[in-house]
DNA sequence: AGACATCGGAGGTCTGACCATTAGCCTTGA
DNA sequence: TCAAGGCTAATGGTCAGACCTCCGATGTCT
């Protein structure tokens, strides 16, 4: 089915955009209408469209995170998962830290301090506080300017999110953590490759260390897809 | 669409289960099979499922060793995210090979050798050697007992692949390949990770190098899928 | 026994109609 | 004037039946 790479060739696709009605586009496209609506099924499953009945077809994001699902199954098969998780992240987090140290562009550099200042603000709110450590981990991955490292770290990432909502997160670690993403967030503004790399290690460390310690305490049988 | 589920609920699927074909299963569940299709194609979109043109249509294996292709997609819109692949794969890869160094099972050992006095036997044969390099570093991944990054890794992989298939090999390069696995294979065995994992970062640089000094010679724009 | 021709069945596509839902406009009433 | 409710056009969702293309198996010929 290349008419997706025809939709991707056509309408050069922004985030938000959105697509002509299913009818004009089939026309444009030389194709029918069931065959175009497949490839939108398609995307849709990829989470690149999202498709909304009597309003219309729009551009999610083209960084397609719908690996989160598949992984998903692992987390559900196996428990002990959560550990795999957190070494895998303990393997790219640090390097992609590393290379957002040499790459960033000062407006990057900008957005990482202001997200620690919000952070510090919302230290009250848990789940507050939850919202801008994901926050960052993303600004840092997208200044590392790497899409495909971007893809594999949102989908990661939205695996420890779905981790998050089966624990309880004890506030009392919250100065801990905004004290640590500084320390990541400073060696990233002084283009220090390697210390950011290492604070982001101690970071995750502490945390995995923090889960073992607690372990969740939510029901672990009803996670709730969609 | 919740024809997913019934899709699912239906016919107890079993990896390699063939599907009742489309005419008929679209009139057991009730539904045209225009909508079906679309239901198949998400699914297909998700590789929980492979349609053969002619033959019919096939439940692949649930384990999400897939996910490759929205991975793809990035691939399609941005060519030199061929680098940031190899980028990916430079910190992902030698960390897995330090963590089968530690890990691997004495069977996994073996299997890690044969593989390479297999590769060795290939040398003639560039296709052959491409198939025993995928199947190396799939042992690799396999020996490092993470479910997660193994999942990860086979995304990658399959990306690794589908950009093979544009590059043509250069055979000379047989012989240093072979040397380079036999590196790797040899510091696992010895359970020496951290010489594991620098064999593997000089094995996937010396590639990427390759591949920058001879890119592509194929089309580059028509690069069939499926 | 092997190579080739045939054919049934599977998915791939098309057409054009109608249904369901949404967003926005427009009327109505306070 | 403004807010609540209803109407309408546009858009996606589904349907039906037809035809095309491709694969695999069967059977035939050499």
């Amino acid at each position: 089915m290349n008419l997706l790479r025809k939709l991707i060739a056509q309408g050069d696709l922004r985030p938000g955009q959105r697509l002509p009605n299913e009818h004009d586009l089939a026309n444009r496209l030389g194709i029918s209408r069931a065959s175009l609506r497949e490839g939108i099924r398609a995307l849709a499953a990829m989470n690149i469209v999202v498709v909304r009945h009597g309003d219309g077809t729009y551009v999610s994001s083209l960084e397609p995170e719908l690996l989160a699902e598949p992984l998903q199954l692992i987390l559900a098969i196996e428990d002990s998962a959560v550990f795999s998780l957190f070494e895998v992240r303990r393997i790219t987090e640090p390097a992609a830290a590393a290379l957002a140290a040499e790459r960033a562009t000062t407006e990057e550099l900008d957005a990482l301090r202001d997200e620690i200042k919000a952070g510090i603000e919302a230290q009250g709110d848990a789940l507050k506080l939850v919202e801008h450590d994901s926050r960052l981990h993303q600004l840092i991955h997208l200044a590392a300017h790497n899409p495909i490292l971007r893809s594999v770290s949102a989908s990661l990432a939205g695996l420890a999110n779905s981790v998050r909502k089966r624990t309880v997160r004890l506030p009392r670690n919250a100065p801990l953590t905004i004290s640590e993403h500084t320390d990541v967030v400073e060696a990233i503004c002084a283009r220090d490759s390697e210390a950011a790399s290492r604070a982001m290690t101690v970071h995750l460390v502490r945390v995995e260390n923090d889960l073992r310690a607690y372990p969740a305490a939510g029901s672990p049988n009803e996670a709730e897809t969609e």
